[in-house]
RNA sequence: GCAGCUGUAGCUCAGUUGGUUUAGAGCGCUGGUCUGUGGAACCAGAGGUCGGUGGUUCAAAUCCACCCAGCUGUACCA
């Protein structure tokens, strides 16, 4: 017995039949990009591991626990991509968009890889549509990155989702306000979950994300960065709510929302379907990261983004009823049975794809009955039918498959020109 | 990472308190009834070491252990 192979834990094969859902979503994102003025880059499948070490964070989960890295023969340190928006400061720097018109808009669809736990809705590999606008600041550009995945995620049905929208306010201030939050979890310390003792010190802002009974009292008294932004980070929070307010966006303040990286500041957001209390339900999300340049070696340059996992959008589709009819595999299926009728199908068959039309050819060895019920199972609008009597008479037999019209003879040279012509 | 549930043909599932040698059904696939005409019907066939390994037993799809995979929740995240 040999072992059968599968897929690798956690990656996924798209079959015929769900290529439909990819083809739309692809179309649509490209479409959206393109309304919005953004330029499609493409990036490697794998960078310099320290592209995301420096520039995701290295205490992220992302970095320490889930990064695929490996080492090639050349003693190269490298990473399989886990999110985009690195990658794209990396080819920013080292293109110089920097003196390109500023500020420069992206956009890609790319393949992802984290290892962590497999769920539906979360892959080792899993692909995003994702957007970067790099060098500007303006809080427009937060509340047009944010439209475009709501435009996007409009046009390919997905009704009842929200964005969650946050500020997590410029690394300085932010000093400040965890000070403060330290301040006042310290004399509960004893009284939290595990996870949060350990949040404590490594990464104060998730203490508000927890989900753990023992830490839910302590919330809602919890001092709330959103309620005491400086000045800066108020107005530009106060322009995207503005914005999208007036674009009819359904967003509602998350003063919770604390994203993974470490790169964050100012506008952090997620879209979520309404009624979806799964974990891995975000469809979306994204934020500010004006360090993120500098970190990775640049000058001071500002930058949003988001990243959305097509194989999430995709279940919401299928929730909100979004359905494809099966695509024909052919308009034009040839039957043939007879001494010397290959070559003639064959040739058939060129001449038929020449105009256009795609062309199944039947298998030789099988009866007329066999190849007519797969002519009618390949949703084919014609049948060829070429057998004794027709080699004999060099016509071929057409016959329409769907609608009430008699069948006909056709000399074989001009079954091409008469099906082709009415295409 | 942690916890729980599940695992029998390509798919959806039966399988009685462990016990008849070749483990079943429907759909799908292939063929035939109709050596030249599809959609319907009928008939037949192929396809499973019952997720894997080891164990208990005279006997395991059925009981036990471990492993693998999927799902659900949680940690995270798209």
């Amino acid at each position: 017995m040999t072992t059968r192979y599968q897929a690798p834990r956690g990656t996924q094969d798209v079959l015929p039949e769900m290529q439909p859902y990819w083809q739309a979503v692809l179309d649509q994102a490209r479409e959206v990009a393109r309304l919005h003025g953004y330029h499609r880059l493409d990036t490697p499948m794998f960078e310099q591991a320290g592209v995301f070490e420096k520039g995701s964070g290295d205490t992220t989960d992302i970095v320490e626990k889930e990064m695929y890295t490996f080492t090639d023969r050349g003693e190269e340190h490298l990473a399989l991509t886990p999110e985009w928006t690195p990658a794209s400061c990396r080819a920013y720097l080292e293109h110089g968009m920097a003196s390109w018109p500023q500020p420069v808009r992206l956009w890609t669809t790319h393949p992802m890889f984290r290892y962590d736990r497999p769920q539906k809705g979360r892959y080792r590999q899993h692909t995003q549509f994702g957007c970067e606008v790099i060098g500007s600041e303006d809080a427009l550009v937060d509340a047009e990155v944010i439209g475009i995945l709501w435009a996007l995620y409009g046009r390919l049905g997905i009704r009842d989702v929200v964005v969650r929208l946050g500020s997590i306010d410029d690394h300085g201030p932010r000093r400040d306000y965890v000070q403060r939050l330290q301040d006042y979890y310290r004399p509960h310390l004893e009284k939290l979950s595990e996870d949060s003792k350990r949040r404590f010190e490594r990464n104060p802002l998730r203490l508000l994300d927890s989900k753990d009974e023992r830490d839910q009292p302590f919330k809602d008294a919890a001092p709330k960065l959103v309620d005491m932004l400086s000045p800066g980070a108020q107005a530009h929070h106060e322009t995207v709510m503005a914005a999208l307010q007036s674009a009819g966006i359904a967003f509602e303040i998350d003063p919770l929302l604390v994203r993974g990286l470490d790169y964050y500041n100012r506008t952090v957001f997620e879209i979520v379907p309404t009624e979806d209390e799964r974990a891995q339900s975000t469809i979306g999300g994204g934020g500010r990261y004006d360090g993120l340049i500098e970190i990775l070696g640049g000058p001071p340059t500002p930058g949003i983004g988001f990243g959305s996992g097509i194989e999430r959008i995709i279940l919401e589709m299928q929730k909100n009823g979004v359905s494809f009819d099966a695509a024909a595999s052919a308009d034009v299926y040839i039957v043939h049975r007879a001494e010397g009728s290959q070559p003639v199908a064959f040739r058939m068959a060129a001449e038929l794809r020449k105009r256009g039309l795609s062309t199944v050819i039947g298998e030789s060895g099988r009866s007329f009955k066999a190849q007519m019920r797969a002519a009618n199972a390949s949703g084919a609008q014609q049948a060829i039918i070429i057998g004794d009597d027709e080699m004999a008479s060099g016509t071929a037999v057409l016959k329409p498959l769907r609608g009430d019209a008699e069948q006909r003879k056709v000399p074989f040279e001009r079954v091409a020109g008469e099906l082709g012509a009415g295409a």
